[in-house]
DNA sequence: CCATTAAAGTGGT
DNA sequence: ACCACTTTAATGG
């Protein structure tokens, strides 16, 4: 629905702080952001962006969590990236093909922002500090991407599981439990880039290694240190 | 609470 | 790497 009433509460209150809308521009000119702003509830599980469909919008994650995958050649799923509140899903959709290369599914029950792809273009062709803010964005990206790129190509299975570990650690944090984002050893293994025989066999030495605490699905990272050190090799 | 199903974990090839 | 099997956790009536 579109968000006329605001029914998900004033942004500029938003938990939000890092929504790319909210910090690119004033109280004046946010009212219209705000209008042509769709809020979408999304179901623990459901799709909101299918490969290879065509692209109509921009989505920003206002609460809860998404995964954003592709699938290879050989039908595996790889997931490319996790997102949580206020993480953009979609911009992947603004280059010059016309379709997502990419899909993304709710992790949880989801609440999103959404833009149609007419309003938005509109803006970055207008207003300059979102434009400026996107272009960084999508260069600390692409980094991302090319530096994890070269690492994954020379890390046994081990190593790339301790790799996803700290990612997801030093994105989403952890709490008493464990790291911040609850995944199944299946959807950690395409996080990983691996099978889940493989991922959970990896943990099982971790945790004999006394660096991490698995309690049911929750992951505790007891030694970040000692994990960091484990692949040290491969971040010059 | 128990029964059914899904996910985790292990071992063998 | 792959498959088959056991164990454990989650779900739902």
């Amino acid at each position: 629905m579109k968000d006329k009433n605001n029914s998900k509460g004033d942004c500029f209150s938003c938990q939000n702080s890092s929504c790319f809308m909210k910090k690119n521009y004033d109280p004046e000119s946010y009212a219209d952001v705000v209008a042509n702003r769709y809020v979408i509830e999304c179901k623990k599980g459901q799709s909101f962006i299918m490969e290879g469909a065509p692209v109509q919008g921009i989505f920003f994650v206002y609460s809860g969590k998404a995964k954003v995958t592709r699938t290879g050649s050989n039908g595996k799923e790889q997931v490319i990236r996790l997102a949580a509140d206020g993480d953009i899903i979609g911009h992947r959709g603004y280059n010059r093909g016309t379709v997502y290369p990419i899909a993304a599914t709710a992790l949880e029950d989801t609440t999103l922002c959404y833009f149609h792809h007419k309003y938005f273009t509109h803006e970055m062709q207008t207003h300059t500090t979102l434009t400026y803010d996107l272009m960084l964005f999508y260069a600390d990206e692409l980094d991302k991407s090319e530096a994890r790129a070269k690492k994954y190509a020379q890390m046994n299975v081990k190593e790339k599981v301790i790799d996803t570990l700290l990612t997801i650690y030093e994105r989403f944090g952890q709490n008493s439990k464990g790291l911040n984002f609850v995944l199944s050893r299946t959807e950690l293994a395409n996080v990983a880039g691996t099978k889940s025989e493989q991922l959970i066999r990896s943990l099982t030495a971790l945790k004999n290694q006394g660096l991490i605490n698995c309690e049911g699905k929750y992951i505790f990272i007891t030694d970040v240190e000692k994990l960091r050190e484990e692949i040290d090799k491969f971040n010059f």
